[in-house]
RNA sequence: GUGGGCGUAGCUCAGUCGGUUAGAGCGCCGGAUUGUGGUUCCGGAGGUCGCCGGUUCGAAUCCGGUCGUCCACCCCA
């Protein structure tokens, strides 16, 4: 016998022991729901890919936080932190002969090699819902109404999240506007994605260090100390192409608000989303209380089948992470009971009864329950208990009064009721006696699916 | 990657100035109960005090390192 050694699990990685699954399916479930419903078909693909897929999208500073290591064959690969690059491939290869718009959605395991925190690991499922083949600002509410929806299905409403839009082309137009000029929006875009963390001071001062005049740090200062949508408009009343910019997100809202979505959007001009690969709107759901990270990120996308050799095609799209969105929902009571809980505890009195029990256990399974017994043997009081312990609603006792009579004692372990059922007719009585509980018992076990 | 807080039972935590055999609640196992559970009562198991080293007659306690975790940066799925 080897030494005991203790292991640990890997930095920034999760156990999902019954009760963490039970909500990460909950999750999942909720996601393929409301995806299907918006009429998305759901793809997959591997969990690693060449490091050059990134590169060529992020530029190489990416590789520092990319899961990356070379294998066997010398290969530099990278396990894959975003889903956007691996669906990109995908089409690249065949969008040519499919429909358009392609709406696909997926929930991958994405993995990044940093330093974990609350909220950030370094493996997290995501929730990627896409249209791909469509510019119009239609596509883009419906990825959006698709990531409001999502997180409804999971019990949390208005008052809860909200969903911050901006435009990176209006903020292009404003940026031009306020006098800066075309070689100085990247490192502004980077200053005013930060604002909402670093506040109005710092903002200042951050903007004047990239050089900026005077009138242009006021103008957007102002801008990321009250971004509303009516500011911009009346700053702006005279700016013909900043009006002309602001007319997809007035688009935008007006299908959601058709949608009834409204009252989830709030404008904001500091959402940009880092220095991505966005081309157009942008959005990110933010949970109203407690300032957590953001729950949900996307926007629209249509350079990037492009950069990865693909025909040129427009897309929109988001990623939703499980991790915050779990912690929100535990931390608002929304996660689903997860104890144990079975239709049935079969019990015998004596070991000569056993065979007769594991009959009609067997039965009860073949007609859709789920059913558990005692593996020790052991007295009917503590098989009772284990029974409470498993979340039995029934208990089906059989000893030798009843093995005599060929029946059973079927007890209701909520209200202690119990009646003796001759142990042929059990199915048939026990379903007929808790049709409301078993919905829809699955009908007799597939041909070859159950060898006697 | 940088700076800081925290690591004691499966979980949440207490542990006095550095002092003898490290505790509680919950959970787990067993008994009261060999044909009736949940409640209750009684009992039990479970610890390298994260790990390594140092100081000391003596370390869960002080110091250094390390690993993990959390927070703030960095960055963002």
């Amino acid at each position: 016998m080897p030494p005991a050694r203790s292991f640990s699990r890997l930095p920034g990685f999760r156990d999902f022991v019954p009760g963490d699954l039970a909500l990460r399916n909950h999750i999942f479930d909720t996601w393929r729901r409301v995806s299907r419903g918006y009429g998305f078909r759901e793809y997959d693909g591997p969990p690693l890919e060449p490091l050059d897929l990134y590169i060529e999208k992020s530029g190489p500073e990416i590789v520092e936080q990319l899961y990356s290591f070379d294998d066997k064959g010398g290969r530099q690969i990278t396990l894959r932190p975003e889903m956007t690059p691996t669906l990109a491939r995908i089409l690249a290869g065949r969008s040519r002969g499919m429909p358009k718009p392609i709406r696909w959605f997926s929930m991958p395991q994405l993995f990044r090699y940093e330093r974990s925190q609350r909220g950030r690991l370094r493996e997290h499922f995501q929730l990627n819902v896409d249209i791909v083949g469509d510019a119009g600002v239609a596509a883009d509410a419906e990825v959006l109404a698709v990531a409001i929806d999502a997180v409804r299905g999971l019990g949390l409403g208005d008052d809860d999240f909200v969903a911050r839009v901006n435009d990176r082309r209006l903020v292009a137009e404003v940026l031009a506007a306020a006098g800066v000029d075309a070689d100085g929006h990247a490192a502004c875009l980077g200053v005013i994605d930060k604002a909402g963390r670093a506040g109005v001071a710092k903002t200042r001062i951050g903007l004047e260090a990239l050089g900026l005049d005077e009138s242009a740090v006021a103008t957007l200062t102002e801008l990321v100390a009250d971004g509303s949508w009516e500011q911009l408009g009346r700053r702006f009343r005279d700016v013909t192409p900043v009006r002309e910019a602001m007319e997809p997100l007035e688009e935008h809202a007006a299908i959601l608000g058709a949608m009834g979505l409204g009252d989830y959007l709030h404008f904001d001009f500091t959402v940009v989303r880092g220095l991505a690969y966005y081309t157009g709107i942008v959005f990110e759901l933010f949970d109203r209380a407690g300032e957590m990270r953001a729950i949900c990120g996307g926007g629209r996308y249509d350079r990037l089948l492009e950069l990865v050799g693909g025909e040129p095609l427009p897309a929109v799209g988001f990623g939703m992470g499980d991790v915050v969105l779990g912690e929100l929902l535990r931390d608002m009571g929304l996660v689903p009971d997860a104890t144990p809980s079975c239709d049935y505890h079969v019990i015998w009195v004596g070991p000569e009864q056993r065979a007769l029990g594991l009959r009609a256990s067997h039965r009860l399974r073949a007609a859709g329950y789920s059913v558990m017994y005692s593996l020790r043997t052991q007295g009917v009081g503590r098989q009772l208990k284990e029974a409470s312990r498993n979340g039995a609603a029934r208990a089906v006792i059989i000893g030798p009064s009843e093995a005599a009579a060929g029946s059973a004692t079927v007890r209701d372990l909520t209200t202690g009721r119990q009646e003796v059922v001759p142990l042929d007719a059990l199915t048939a009585s026990v379903q007929a006696s808790s049709g409301g509980s078993q919905a829809e018992p699955p009908g007799p076990p597939s041909p070859g699916g159950d060898r006697t």
